[in-house]
DNA sequence: TCTTATCAGCTTATATGATAAGTCGGGTCT
DNA sequence: AGACCCGACTTATCATATAAGCTGATAAGA
């Protein structure tokens, strides 16, 4: 059934897994000093209890997050120099405070991009910012398209700073704001003159940044976040499902295929 | 020699390295389109001409990435959910350039920072500030001791957000900021008048915060921070050296305990 | 006809042993 | 003393083997 699916995807935490966790815990807690030698691969494994093939893995995923480092023939050392460790969104969980605390970050990089942007903008960059901008205009076609023409006209100005750093970052927030955005829209869009104040805001911010007006830019992106921000605190609750995890597989479908095929396979 | 310590720590990607960016570039790059199955190791390892061995590495950082979920007994998937992957700051090689660019990065975030402080903060939050305002007065006992102080003071900024994820951020970057803070401050800072200006300002963040003037406490970050990218952008260059990286790994002498230990702990 | 049991063939997960190669220190030989 | 070698460590890689989950087909039973 889903639910065996759904419980399948969730529990089943691989020995590599918790081993994993557990040295990172070791690491990060301060056991190993950094620059220190772990323990033979040997030796940790029969600390653990497992088999060196799960030692390996999992020092092999704290190497690939800088965690630590190898040298053939010396041995496992952990990093002092944490510039290669990435950064994690794990508590997006769908909880509205989690949505909330993405929403407010991307907000300080979203509004630093328009005042960049209006600094460095190119005639191609307004030029991008432009075509998006009309495809978000009122009464349009398909309300997907205005959505679509919305992230598409906070990218162009991310790319307009000319900081890659910014682009990808933005990037990363994106698809975890994916369901505040359809939320904040639900709520209270659709309506038409919600529809029309956010071209006229969204216009505004393309006015400044084609002016060259930084702070001018990054008050009309406060307003526009603000409102979004606004519509996405007054709606109703979220978090009630958005996918079971074992939806993220794509597996269904196959149950009804199967027994469809064992049915006409019957000879 | 150091030379060859140093040549050894940089060129040689493993064998697993390798298979991991081809694989990872595999996937992002679309080859292998979201949900889709990717091929049984055993031929992943015959088409890279590699062992399983390597292949399950590889695989075992991605997953570990959430790029792709494998289930016991049906195959590894490429994930459709980008939710789980992480954020990198893979180009921080110490470039001026690079270092500028995240430092933009986090004018952002402090910027917006200090607006949510401005709103939120406690008694106790304006109390943590004051501790390291003053620690930052002109002429401290010792110029390390400001510095520090500086560092703990956007911090407490931070943490009067109630949002975590800014703090972790904050915390994320800090890391990448460090040679660029030091690099900013050894330019120009050590004068007394400028000191004494960076005290002043950062005063001024102080009293806007405790005003609950959000706008005024954005203009008082954004003049520090101004500053600090000044003085950054005019000094000498960068990237000189920061240290080899064979330096990071601070091997030597700890061998001995480790050994020492594992040697009693051999029953 | 329909359901159920069983089996063969895939897959990943884990374990084990072998080989290659790099590091380090001690010992030997000159 | 200095050059050299050798053995004991390490990680890196490879090759198999076993266990366990999944899938589909077939056989057995109602």
């Amino acid at each position: 059934m889903v639910a065996k699916g759904a419980e399948q995807a969730l529990s089943p935490q691989s020995l590599t897994d918790r081993i994993t966790v557990t040295l990172r815990e070791h690491i990060v807690g301060g056991k190993y000093a950094p620059g220190r030698q772990l323990p033979a691969g040997k030796d940790l494994a029969q600390a653990f209890g497992v088999s060196i093939t799960v030692i390996r893995e999992a020092l092999s995923r704290l190497k690939a997050d800088g965690l630590v480092a190898s040298r053939q023939g010396k041995g496992v050392f952990v990093a002092n120099d944490s510039k290669a460790r990435p950064f994690r969104l794990v508590k997006s969980n769908g909880t509205r405070r989690a949505l909330l605390e993405i929403f407010e970050l991307r907000m300080g990089v979203e509004v630093q991009a328009a005042s960049l942007a209006a600094k460095r903008r190119t005639a191609r960059d307004l030029a991008v910012m432009t075509k998006h901008l009309k495809a978000m205009q009122p009464s349009p076609k398909s309300f997907d398209q205005a959505l679509v023409a919305d992230l598409a006209f906070h990218r162009a100005i991310a790319e307009a700073t000319r900081n890659p750093l910014i682009v990808s970052f933005m990037e990363f927030l994106q698809p975890h704001l994916h369901e505040s955005i359809a939320l904040a829209r639900s709520n209270s869009a659709r309506r038409p003159e919600t529809e029309i104040a956010a071209y006229q805001e969204h216009r505004e911010i393309f006015e400044a940044i084609k002016a060259g007006d930084q702070r001018r830019a990054r008050t009309a992106v406060r307003r526009v976040l603000d409102g979004s921000l606004r519509r996405l605190s007054e709606g109703g609750q979220l978090q009630a499902d958005f996918g079971s995890r074992a939806a993220e597989y794509a597996p269904r479908r196959q149950v009804r295929s199967i027994r469809a095929k064992t049915a006409s396979n019957k000879r």
